[in-house]
DNA sequence: CAGTGGTCTAGACCACCTG
DNA sequence: AGGTGGTCTAGACCACTGA
């Protein structure tokens, strides 16, 4: 059969109108600037609601875009690089770095964390809850785990929780001899308390990143990071920080 | 008004049923079972079929599960972790790495990737597609942007495209003074290309880690590696790999 | 060819924010 | 109170897989 097959494999609508509003964001707005309403939208590219959410979704996820129940959608900034790697934050609780300690529990930690720490299923151990603060925005929470044998100078006998109780955890943390640390990074999705604290809706996309601290040939401390993941770059690295600019000027109409 | 309001916050529907099948997937299934189709699982939650597929999708999101057209869901196995950092392919081309070149062209970079090169606007630059595979499976693509300027011993005379001269590339590559790299790491959706080389579909979740690597103080090589977000575990760091096993046991039921 | 997940529609109501 | 994005429904058709 000699018929030639254009489009043959039309691409689903919702992926044109993805790329269609991406290539009106670089050339017809500017960043901080809110688009029309998604019924309008909708209307203006004679699709559905829910097919025009879809794009928009997409556009959240890259970073492109940013939703706000109740207030409308809005031009993202450039995701805002973070540093995870070494130098930053070597170890919990180091003077100058962006973190600040929340609270503090003494509990007994889901099974995965009691299995790197390699302390008993049913064994407490600190839980130190922390928030990373960059250009004034939350980006981050924290789990830090601690078990009672990284820090056996700490007595129960001060405050069982609260800040100042973080703190305390974090002092005698640094007290060891860090002997290295290694990281993972893998995709997530909010917890209901991170989300709270991230200002996002349960479900977010996040980047968990879960780093476990070294002293004394054991592992000393171990922390469960949840990244925004639509407004954050996490960069390692030895020198300084790759900057990308992602895509062609931004301008206004 | 002394109403104490229990339940005032309801959580959505789908929120509660991603909770309820990832309990069910925890106790009653195995990694590569099938669950139920769509249909049917819809109907016995008693919810729209839309409703179910948002709570599946942030499983799927998470790593638990593994839709496929035409097949169905099945379990997934957990995350494999992946080196990124240091040790891992210090520098390209190096053997022993798990990549595989596939191709290379002589074009014009996105205008990001020319900045970050510092290279003029228009000028070509050699550019190397290869694909890394873990255990069988394709787990990330790579498009190596190498400016002239890093391999000036490379003659055009050569075949200008194809795997030979992409191996050709990154030999003379490794012919330079590695000085280091660093990299970042964010959220993104799979490129058409990309999404066909991983086996998913476009739009699909991708971890995006761009590195550049640096020689003669300059930014000799500037990597872009879409890694699936759904398989993958990125572990950086000097020793070792963090090893969470995400969640309980998993059962027969 | 039958069955699966992927896309799309046209509605409805809800939770949240701001004036 | 009015407008926004978030959730949900009950359908329909399409693209892909495998027997």
């Amino acid at each position: 059969m000699g018929t030639t097959q254009l489009e043959s494999v039309p691409e689903p609508k919702y992926w044109h109108l993805k790329t269609v509003l991406s290539e009106a964001l670089d050339s017809e707005f500017t960043v901080g600037e809110i688009l029309p309403n998604e019924r309008d939208l909708a209307a203006r590219f004679g699709v559905a609601r829910a097919t025009l959410r879809q794009a928009l979704e997409q556009l959240e996820l890259e970073g492109r875009l940013q939703r706000r129940r109740g207030v409308g959608t809005t031009v993202a900034p450039p995701r805002m690089g973070v540093a995870v790697g070494p130098g930053q934050r070597a170890w919990p609780g180091m003077p100058g770095d962006d973190w600040q300690p929340a609270d503090c529990a003494f509990a007994v930690p889901p099974a995965a964390v009691a299995a790197a720490l390699e302390t008993g299923r049913e064994e407490a151990v600190h839980t130190v809850r922390s928030t990373r603060t960059t250009r004034g925005q939350a980006v981050a929470a924290e789990l830090l785990y601690v078990p009672q044998a990284s820090v056996p100078e700490l007595s129960a006998i001060d405050a069982p929780s609260g800040p100042a109780r973080a703190r305390a955890v974090l002092r005698e943390l640094q007290r060891l001899e860090p002997e290295g640390h290694d990281s993972a990074v893998e995709l997530g999705s909010a917890r209901a308390d991170d989300a709270k604290e991230l200002d996002r809706l349960p479900g977010a996309p996040v980047l968990v990143v879960t780093t476990r601290y070294l002293a004394g040939g054991r592992t000393a401390a171990l922390s469960v990071a949840t990244y925004r993941a639509d407004t954050c770059r996490l960069t390692f690295g030895d020198s300084g920080s790759v900057r990308i600019e992602d895509g062609p000027e931004r301008r206004a109409s």
